[in-house]
DNA sequence: ACCCTGATTTAAAAAAAGTTAAGCCATGTT
DNA sequence: AACATGGCTTAACTTTTTTTAAATCAGGGT
């Protein structure tokens, strides 16, 4: 039952203290993305799916309450933990406002940190899904917006109906990597069964079609599985 | 998801941890207010009314626990959470004697606060409704004044009738999310039919034309669910 | 190569949502 | 009492979204 596979976004500006938390994070089961900077983070937060961010709060380019503000914007749930240095209580402060779940002053001992991790992540998802809160991703060229139901490329739009729109976030929640049949079928359409396995494969007709105007964006089929949304 | 509404009374003479607690505490939705000493609490208890009280053992003028017995002769259930310096034993006893819920030893991690307030409230109120007593909003550059049925755009006033006024009020306790069709149904038009349901639409269509002034609010339907007020 | 099953595509039918306008009914006015 | 008004419902019709159907294609094994 022990199985948390949570992704964390990191982003610390320090290579120093950023590869030892990465390898740290690492050796305790957390798969960890490092960004040297908060433009970069966002970027990624955009691209792939991670169900926790530390921001480190002092970062060149963009700093870490910037980011957690854009992706607060999009994603209400996702826990965001904040890295500051210490005597700046201000600091905290306006985090909190932002929707922070927690906050470690530097410097802090990696025992720490983990154990905040572990006790956000209890309260904030009991349950282990694969789906995430998020509500814009990036396909490629596209971008995609699920609140709005639109799929954008170079200015041009496409709205999608709710069911094209549920089942392009769960692919985008699961991009490069297969989302089972009978996973969409009993989250989506309520029941596995021949008719709306049918109907499911309308739906991926319909995307394949939508997303056909950039080339390295493609949808496969994993047979006897599911199906793969692949972009860079 | 839930809407608890909890209004929280805060003691706390550090000012430092006080500020902070309040900061994060509202940012998870909670309306908090910070007193600097027992007294001070004491007589802000009796003046406003509250659902959750957080005190602090060691304070000038009167202690939490003189609060706490305070509190308790006029009120039996309200919650009481005490913050205490260190594991003294003796004032957890103390605490839970007077009729404390909970506890926490400083330091303690605002993650742990949180979860012991929800575990608290969920306890002791169990039911949760969805709909707000709020009565007035904002919906992108909209205003929506509930109450008086008016919803202003750039001093351009437009009279809702009073369908229009409790549909959209609807709409925006569940602002970003869905609101069922059947339970609007069910609570403004009393039974969930075929006519009502037609009747619904038509009221629907004049919020969307209503509301078309701001084109990042969008008012969309989910197939087979209900509908969704997107706005920032 | 052959077969079976799963996947794809297109078209049609069915269900849900949207629009417009007419009608109804309670209220207040002359 | 007759009339006007505004709010709401009903009705008929259109459009959109989803499901069903049917014909064809592809993958993996024997």
């Amino acid at each position: 039952m022990e199985k948390p596979n949570i992704k964390i976004l990191l982003a610390e500006d320090d290579p120093n203290l950023g590869t030892i938390l990465k390898a740290y994070l690492e050796a305790k089961g957390f798969p960890t993305t490092l960004c040297i900077n908060g433009q970069e983070a966002y970027n990624m937060y955009l691209k792939e799916v991670f169900n926790f961010c530390i921001l480190d709060v002092m970062m060149p380019v963009k700093d870490g309450f910037t980011v957690a503000r854009e992706i607060r914007k999009v994603d209400k749930k996702i826990p965001i933990l904040f890295l500051t240095a210490k005597t700046m209580q201000e600091d905290i402060l306006e985090g909190l406002k932002i929707g922070a779940d927690d906050y470690l002053t530097k410097p802090f001992s990696m025992e720490e940190l983990l154990l905040r991790i572990n006790a956000i992540h209890r309260r904030t998802s009991p349950e282990i899904s694969g789906d995430s809160d998020k509500t814009f991703f990036r396909i490629g060229k596209y971008s995609f917006d699920y609140s709005r139901q639109i799929l954008k490329i170079e200015d041009q739009e496409q709205k999608l109906t709710s069911k094209e729109a549920q089942l392009l976030k769960m692919l985008c929640d699961r991009i490069n990597d297969v989302l089972d049949r009978s996973e969409a079928l009993t989250k989506i359409w309520l029941d596995d069964n021949y008719f709306n396995a049918r109907s499911m494969d309308v739906y991926i007709a319909k995307l394949r079609k939508y997303l056909k105007d950039d080339p390295t964006v493609e949808l496969l089929n994993v047979h006897g599985k599911g199906f793969k949304l692949i972009a860079d």
